[in-house]
DNA sequence: TTAAATGCAAACGCTTTGCAATTGA
DNA sequence: TCAATTGCAAAGCGTTTGCATTTAA
């Protein structure tokens, strides 16, 4: 079902700004962060505003059509949720982020829910550390 | 080795203002804010500044004898290094905050570092999702 | 004595909000 | 038509900074 569907359903308006937001946000091919949705919005229609922007992913957050992701930059990133689940590690020397697959997490998750009764929501998780390129820096420093 | 002594060395002083936040960090049961650290050095000393913990704090990080633990709250806390690492599943229905031991994130350190080569740094790594009691209350609803 | 540290106020960056004007359905 | 949505400007929040004054060593 797509993003235009939801919001119709729900009763919500398809704005233009509402549409070229969820453009931007299908076609960005990482977590993309409100300014940059701004950006973008602001490059094809020069009255967009940035509360607008906010206001748009503040919807589509309640209506599960985007989520959130925090890397510890100070601001949030947002994401399709259609688009599945991304875990990260984030260097935190060279700001790398290297994808991670969804089963290296699969063991803690079972065990958060056996040992813990623990629900963990692992979508979008971020892990800083050290890279391997920049342990080797390190090493040879 | 104490807080004290690690400025000294590094040929900081020892003002009131640092000494008061220092004693607030050791006294605080769980991680605490810069806000919640100025209301205390407030309340002992009434010309004390936001911007001095602010200060303190950093100048305390950079010496490794506090760390930053982000709960995803829109600010960050702080916690004494040597009380040693802790890792928290926050409830994200109640808020509630479990501890998690060690171990259970063992294995994830490990098949990081094996697979991709990462060193991850789980020191205070705080995972979202729903508590055991607040799973049963949903279910019952 | 003097560089380091403080207090204050102002600014910062990201996000939210009040309100009048606009607009999708 | 008219409630939902927008644009704008202003405020909110946690944090940082410039600068004159104070202070630990």
């Amino acid at each position: 079902m797509s993003c235009h569907q939801v919001l119709r359903e729900n009763g919500h308006r398809l704005t233009p700004q509402r549409m070229l937001v969820i453009e931007a946000l299908h076609n960005a091919d990482r977590h993309i962060s409100a300014e940059e949705l701004y950006k973008q919005l602001h490059s094809r229609y020069r009255y967009a505003n940035i509360s607008t922007v906010y206001r748009t992913l503040e919807l589509l957050k309640q209506l599960n059509l985007v989520t959130e992701a925090d890397f510890g930059e100070g601001r949030v990133r947002y994401h399709v949720a259609e688009k599945g689940h991304h875990h990260h590690l984030v260097c935190r020397s060279c700001g790398k982020v290297i994808d991670l697959e969804d089963v290296a997490l699969r063991p803690l998750k079972d065990t958060l829910l056996q040992k813990y009764g623990f629900d963990a929501d692992l979508r979008h998780l971020a892990i800083s550390g050290k890279c391997s390129e920049c342990r080797k820096k390190k090493r040879g420093a």
